[in-house]
RNA sequence: GCGGGCGUAGUUCAGUUGGUUUAGAACGCCGCCCUGUCACGGCGGAGGUCGCGGGUUCAAGUCCCGUCGCUCGCGCCA
């Protein structure tokens, strides 16, 4: 508040937005009826007998006051202007709340924080590595964790039984909303534990801190944790081994009536005799749904890759729908049946080698409850988030492009059976103690108990085709301190972006960050990846071979 | 590596079937005016390589091809 024709009016209607100001004077209560009841200082206003600008902004390439949708791509640029919204403070302090959330609720049941190095050695996780080269060693690089696993391990060996790390994770593969170069994980591990026990401690912390932000939004929601999903189930019954639970529809199997004599799909009969499967999914009451909507999932297949997606939709006792005449009742009978379809519903039809085809039901089961119009008994639960350890995952797949037995997760993992199913039965029949937490179609966490005996774990690598040798080279410093005495072990870590974006309701981990690359991983504030000097490629004794078409501006 | 979507003023967007001399709007910016305003108001103004390159056409922001960027997904990855 300047008076008329004071000399600071002119200079104060000269101030930009975004700059910093200092002002001198006195807070007084607005006179008369200028008080304001709808700002939160409406009641007040300051009588400016000074005023110094600190810092005079130059015109801003986006509003920041109010949010004017700029695109990602220049708020990350200008990410420290953007920071400034308010909708971001809340985001960041409730990033700093959970993250102290989670700090209290271990350290409460008596776990021990750690840090651990970030220039070390390959961990054995699956992904790219990013690799930092040594000066001092010549040609040879460290790797960045893409998690502590290894050290968390010979922590349990040392005898810190309750280890826990907000543990920043690196790992070189290509993005997804839910999916960055770094990240953090609430990384947990435990000695002397099964799995229900490593369950019956993470999930009080998980969901009371989830219970304590699930206002955040302005909405409260519900926190439920449903069954555990066998790994298999999963697979068959939701075609994704992270199925979000808020989706009620299910798959299930329905080979065998297309494979009866008097049913004539041909479409189908090829496939399974290639053997190939069929899966469906019943969408209860939508027979009464436009032919439109039919059409629509149907094109969304074609979008996918499959050939369409075949139905039938059952009203007043018959079927119909394209494919309903090559079904006979009969069959229409079985599929009743096997699918607990009533009058009134549908069912729609997905038709490929196993996998593929478990895939494919599994995001058809997602389309399919994404068309359903609001308010539909099957329709996506909202405010909710349901919560499910899938577990009993194999040890083992059958690598199609390899054609060789491979791990199919953490190779750490201990087989269930432990040494007498590694050497009596088939690989691929052999589960491990290997859980992953799901909620709402996200993998929160993943986790397994470990492997603590070096010949089962000698065992084990061999079946993947692992020489001791091969064993000895990339882990021999866990497999020797496990040589000492190793306590049985287990543990997990959950993505702590991914819980912070589930809770902040945002669809990508670039809205939980403060300073964050994008979906290419490049920093366009800060200018990285970016070229070095040849002082510095020298010093690592490094040439460059760079593909034709990529220059370079390294002088 | 592959597929979908998007790309027009500083920002967010509109732009019809290819056709109105000069491609519009809002916010922002600049100037003037007003002054108890508070999403102030009024008048005026500047600001565009329609991502880039090529093509079709009498005519292209609009159609076609290529390319680049961003984004979502697949592959990859837990």
């Amino acid at each position: 508040m300047v008076d008329e024709g004071s000399s600071l009016l002119a200079e104060a209607e000269s101030w930009r937005n975004e700059s910093v100001i200092t002002i001198v004077g006195q807070v007084r209560e607005r006179p008369g009826d200028t008080a304001n009841s709808k700002l939160p200082t409406g009641d007040i206003e300051v009588y400016i007998d000074e005023a110094i600008v600190q810092s005079a902004a130059e015109i801003i390439p986006f509003q920041v006051s109010e949010d004017d949708g700029a695109g990602e791509d220049i708020r990350l640029r200008y990410r420290y202007l953007d920071l400034r919204r308010e909708k971001m403070h809340k985001k960041i302090r409730l990033r700093n709340n959970i993250t102290a959330s989670l700090r209290r609720r271990m350290i409460e049941q008596n776990f021990q924080e750690f840090q651990t190095p970030i220039l070390t050695a390959s961990s054995p996780e699956g992904a790219r590595d990013y690799l930092v080269p040594s000066r001092l060693h010549p040609g040879k690089f460290y790797a960045l964790p893409q998690a502590p696993q290894q050290f968390k391990q010979m922590l349990m060996m040392s005898g810190f039984d309750k280890y826990f790390q907000i543990a920043p994770c690196f790992r070189d593969e290509d993005g997804r909303a839910d999916r960055l170069a770094e990240f953090y994980q609430l990384d947990v591990e435990m000695s002397f534990v099964t799995q229900e026990e490593i369950f019956g401690t993470i999930q009080p912390v998980i969901e009371g801190m989830f219970e304590e932000f699930s206002e955040f939004t302005g909405t409260k929601r519900k926190i439920e944790w449903m069954p555990h999903l066998r790994y298999e189930d999963a697979m068959l019954k939701y075609g994704s081994d992270k199925p979000d639970l808020r989706n009620t529809l299910e798959i299930v199997d329905v080979s065998d009536v297309f494979s009866r004599d008097d049913v004539e799909f041909k479409a189908f009969k090829g496939v399974i005799a290639n053997g190939g499967v069929v899966r469906a999914i019943r969408a209860p009451k939508v027979s009464d749904q436009p032919r439109s909507f039919f059409d629509k999932l149907n094109s969304w297949a074609q979008s996918e890759g499959a050939p369409g997606l075949g139905y039938i939709a059952f009203a007043d006792g018959a079927g119909k729908g394209p494919i309903a005449k090559f079904v006979p009742e009969a069959a229409q009978a079985q599929l009743k049946e096997v699918a607990g379809l009533e009058d009134g519903d549908a069912i729609f039809f997905i038709c490929d080698q196993k996998s593929k085809a478990e895939k494919m039901a599994g995001a058809a089961r997602d389309a399919i409850c994404n068309a359903l119009p609001e308010g539909h008994e099957a329709a996506r639960e909202q405010n909710t988030y349901k919560f499910c350890w899938v577990v009993d995952f194999p040890m083992y797949e059958f690598n199609e492009t390899t054609q060789k037995i491979d791990f199919s997760h953490n190779p750490f993992s201990m087989p269930q059976g432990g040494m007498d199913d590694l050497e009596n039965k088939d690989p691929l029949d052999i589960y491990a103690f290997q859980y992953d937490c799901v909620c709402n179609g996200f993998e929160l966490a993943s986790g397994a108990i470990r492997n603590h005996s070096p010949e089962i774990m000698a065992k084990a690598f061999g079946l993947a085709g692992y020489g001791e040798e091969i064993l000895e080279k990339e882990f021999g410093g866990m497999l020797n301190a496990m040589r000492y005495g190793a306590p049985p072990h287990g543990g997990c870590a959950f993505g702590l972006d991914r819980m912070i974006m589930l809770i902040a309701d945002e669809p990508n981990l670039r809205e939980v960050y403060a300073f964050v690359m994008n979906g290419q991983y490049e920093d366009q504030l800060m200018s990285a990846p970016s070229d070095i000097t040849e002082e510095q490629l020298k010093d690592l004794h490094i040439k460059l071979d760079l593909p034709k078409e990529i220059k370079t501006e390294a002088a």
